[in-house]
DNA sequence: ACCTGAACACCGTTCAAGT
DNA sequence: ACCTGAACACCGTTCAAGT
């Protein structure tokens, strides 16, 4: 049991984060599950600004690496694109817990700046990847891959959205597979 | 002029959560706008999960309208069908606010079960109109049109929701776009 | 380097009192 | 009927100070 407040603090603070917001953080729960004063995680970040921030960053870094790995896995690009879904069903699983790039959007008009970049900085890396693997799997011309990609991007994030405000995995198995019926994506 | 605090309350407290959220709703800034005291809104909703249901009831009620009316001004289904999108766009031309339903869902954590059930409402009060527009339009057999309102309803909210993320109207309207180039809404 | 006590600011709520 | 000042209990945030 290596102790390391600094990445225990992260990873108690992303499941939060994608339960109940960046306005739901709060340091004293935050601390207690780490095992140390609220006051303490001041010295690892700054404000809450900064630890949303940080967050935010592992967060999209990890999912870039989740993508690059499920891409890699699966072989070729149709079917890396026919489990695409599975990273978002992967967080209702967890307890219903949603994208934190999808709670922050709601969150926007209360977010610091450098939250925002970062939220924004994971939508680019799923469009990208999407862009990419709709491109390589000829889905859609390369033309229109970039818009296409935004369009499954926006609508796997409202599938979420909605089957956690029913807590209802089975309803977000549903919607994704209308879209897949309704030509959105590849069946 | 007509005052009326219950109405401007709840006129009020819609705009806030739409922007901010149940958990960004506060009765002290509420009452500072309507003119009155924090203490007096208790006058007319007992708690902040009493109004917080007010809210979310009138809210369906008021889109439940707009929907009815919608389809009468329309003529018909399919015309009123492609103009569903305005609706949550709307909500974006006010100072980039959005839907209360995806809001809360987000916050389906740390919703009172009153608040929770009038959100779900909203939902579908939604999808039974566009069920009933698309069966009425004949784009999908009265069989799958139940599925495919679902899709539609958590595609433009997702659409809505990465629009906001970036303040930007016009990657709604080309969201939107996409959903009919791939088929999800009718051309 | 790492952590904390204590203060500060704020919020939902209550209630006795005012008009 | 409608509204308010003042207070309460609580909690997130901050910072000067500890080891």
């Amino acid at each position: 049991m290596t102790a390391n407040s600094r990445e225990d603090i992260l990873a108690a603070a992303k499941r939060v984060a994608q339960a109940h917001g960046y306005s739901g953080l709060n340091f004293r729960d935050l601390a207690e599950e780490v095992g140390i004063k609220a006051a303490s995680i001041y010295y690892y970040f700054p404000s809450k600004a900064d630890l949303a921030e940080a967050v935010a960053r592992r967060y999209w870094e990890d999912t870039a690496a989740v993508l690059e790995g499920l891409l890699n896995e699966s072989g070729d690009p149709i079917r890396a694109l026919r489990r695409y879904p599975e990273i978002f069903r992967r967080a209702l699983e967890n307890d219903n817990r949603m994208c934190l790039h999808s709670f922050m959007s709601a969150e926007y008009d209360d977010l610091p700046e450098p939250v925002k970049k970062e939220v924004q900085t994971f939508a680019d890396v799923n469009t990208s990847w999407l862009s990419k693997v709709l491109s390589a799997a000829k889905v859609v011309s390369p033309k229109q891959s970039q818009r296409r990609a935004r369009a499954i991007f926006a609508a796997v994030a409202g599938a979420q959205l909605m089957a956690r405000s029913r807590a209802d995995i089975a309803l977000y198995d549903a919607l994704i597979d209308s879209y897949r019926v309704a030509g959105l994506l590849p069946t």
